[in-house]
RNA sequence: GGCGGGGUAGCUCAGUUGGUGAGAGCGCAGGAUUCAUAACCCUGAGGUCGGCGGUUCAAAUCUGCCCCCCGCUACCA
């Protein structure tokens, strides 16, 4: 049976992820993490902070605090919003650990002796009263072009033209303000991509099961041509850059760049979850070394759109490149943004929501099945509080809580809380299973292909098949002439509520848990992929006992909803 | 500017390789029901498939041009 290696992008360091963030990569990776798992695969699901770079350090001075203080404690900011979103990392690690310090230093080694690292010279903007380089985007001036006074260093917003820093007409440094700016020479190491051409697109043709987001925008890199790229910069705060284990002559205050690090935390982090073992029996390399157990490993990678290209050739060149058997990406997951009633999500400007405001007004379960089922998959997709609301009170309140709690409120007040007996299933039974059986196996289906839209309306409508289910069944009519027949549509329709828990587990765990309580069902046990409805309908005999659970989900009110957009200073409804 | 993705009912979105009268959920209207969170279930109204040409017996689907939104454009990450 293959093992199955998880991994989503990296969130940056720099403060709380926002629900686009979430939707983009981690919260599907987890919802596939949790179907796999269910269906008895061996899962590895890894996920880090991404810690290095200019902004973070400039965020840790912002907050008076060093860098490695400002990291460890967003570090654990992080750590806790996604154990709050129910997000079941195997291991959530840093790239600022030491197993990615040392992995950088190898993979740099290797790449040097493979003749693919040279170092050369640039000019770059330094900011002397800041004491510091300074990358394009944090060097703005006067457009030479069209005179806007507002154009960054690599491109003006006004005309669209593409600049280099020196060209632009008084410059000042965006993180001071200083116009005490020099053009320094400086050594930096290049990763000679090019010459990884015909390698990578070698190996991305054999990927052509790739969704077509993915191939597209690797194509594009490819035909545009592989240029090398410096994989060092100017900084404190990452990995220092050494030769032979010393610091590397002329590189003493320099790092690598976040991007060339930031990947290898992939396989850090399984490093850090290797040596987190309890007992020591965990093997990081089995997952990530051909030749040491991981020919049986199917690798699958969730990202976002902007992060593909760095996922199908940056990061395959410094991979490859070494030439040494690393295990390399087999499914990439790509989504697109989630917006903010049609505008951007925006961490700078404190636009949208993120993710620790989100369970201050609502639990997880409603944002993970609101955000999954919206997922923007084929195209960006748009995140309104009144759609939001709208969905929690259909899907989950009236369509599955309603469900759970109708039943078990019925069986409770004729029968007692215990499964009844008596009766059989006949024909009503018989296409509730047959309708069921095409269902499960549309959205198996659909989750193993990671079509999380598509799945979603399926599960919604296994929901839906529930109620219409009672609607015929009606064993309140029955119950007054044949109560056995009434007993039996009340076991059948309780037993469907341990199915849909089991089904419903990847997107709602926190829910599903609760379901599984109801009748003492130990989560972990109960939640095995139900292959047959048949047999998934005979799980609770007569006599087993339960506990009707309180209401699942409340509903949003209207006042409720209007304070929210306050809050949240929500554009105009877009309906 | 270049490259890529997208523009389908009031809203959010599905629509394999062009082929029976273009779909779902929400919202709206009507009906049925009363076990349930005024919930559920059934039925219905609603679209010149971004615009204008072209190819074809046949185009939401292929092609040309135009308009709009989004991403990337290698030093934001």
């Amino acid at each position: 049976m293959p093992r199955i290696l998880i991994t989503s992008a990296l969130p940056y360091i720099n403060g709380v992820k926002h629900l686009g963030n979430l939707v983009g990569s981690m919260l599907p990776a987890d919802v596939y993490a949790r179907f796999q798992r269910a269906r008895g695969q061996e899962v590895l699901y890894i996920c880090a902070t991404d810690e290095h770079g200019t902004p973070a350090e400039l965020a840790a001075r912002a907050a008076g605090q060093t860098a490695e203080e400002y990291c460890t404690e967003q570090y654990e900011v992080q750590k806790r919003a996604g154990e709050a979103f129910g997000l079941s990392f195997d291991h959530f690690g840093r790239s600022s650990n030491l197993p990615n310090h040392r992995l950088t230093q190898h993979f740099a080694a290797v790449l040097e002796e493979k003749g693919l690292i040279q170092e050369r010279a640039d000019k770059q903007v330094y900011s002397i009263d800041d004491q510091r380089f300074l990358p394009d985007r944090y060097v703005e001036g006067t457009c030479p072009e069209c005179g806007h006074e507002k154009a960054r260093g690599d491109q003006c917003d006004n005309c669209g033209r593409l600049l280099d820093p020196v060209e632009l007409i008084n410059p000042y440094s965006t993180i001071s303000g200083s116009r005490n700016l020099e053009t320094r020479e400086t050594k930096h190491l290049y990763l000679l991509q090019s010459k990884m051409q015909d390698r990578i697109a070698e190996w991305v043709d054999d990927h052509p099961d790739w969704p077509l987001l993915t191939k597209s925008i690797a194509h594009k890199w490819l035909k545009e041509g592989l240029r090398d790229r410096a994989i060092t910069r100017d900084l404190y705060w990452g990995i220092k850059v050494e030769k032979d284990g010393r610091p590397r002559s002329g590189f003493e205050n320099k790092v690598f760049y976040v991007w060339f690090d930031a990947p290898i935390e992939y396989l850090g982090a399984t490093e850090e979850w290797a040596l987190a073992s309890p007992d020591g029996n965990r093997d990081w390399r089995s997952w990530w070394r051909l030749d040491e157990g991981a020919e049986d490993v199917r690798y699958v990678q969730f990202m976002g759109k902007d992060n593909v290209a760095f996922h199908t050739v940056s990061f395959p060149c410094t991979i490859l490149g070494t030439e040494e058997p690393w295990k390399t990406v087999d499914t990439l997951k790509s989504l697109n943004w989630l917006t903010w009633y049609g505008g951007k999500f925006s961490t700078s400007e404190n636009r949208g929501i993120f993710m620790d405001q989100a369970l201050e007004l609502l639990p997880a379960d409603t944002w993970r099945w609101h955000l999954m089922a919206n997922a923007p998959e084929s195209d960006d997709a748009s995140f309104t509080l009144e759609h939001f609301a709208s969905v929690v009170n259909k899907d989950l309140a009236d369509v599955l809580g309603n469900f759970v709690n109708r039943i078990t409120r019925f069986c409770a007040a004729r029968f007692g809380e215990a499964v009844p007996e008596g009766g059989a299933f006949g024909e009503v039974e018989d296409r509730l299973i047959a309708d069921l059986g095409q269902r499960i196996k549309a959205y198996t289906d659909a989750l193993e292909a990671m079509e999380f839209r598509k799945a979603f309306v399926e599960l919604r409508a296994i929901w839906v098949a529930g109620n219409e289910y009672l609607q015929v069944a009606a064993p309140w009519t029955k119950v007054k002439q044949d109560k056995d027949a009434a007993a039996a549509s009340v076991r059948c329709a309780l037993n469907l509520i341990v199915l849909y828990a089991a089904l419903s587990r990847p997107v709602i765990p926190f829910t599903a848990d609760k379901m599984f309580a109801v009748f003492g069902l130990d989560s972990e046990a109960a939640s095995r992929w139900p292959e047959n409805a048949e047999q998934a309908l005979q799980t609770l005999q007569p006599g087993h006992e339960f506990t009707p659970a309180p209401v699942l989900f409340t509903k949003v009110e209207d006042d409720q909803l209007l304070e929210w957009r306050e809050k949240f200073g929500a554009p105009r409804a877009d309906k």
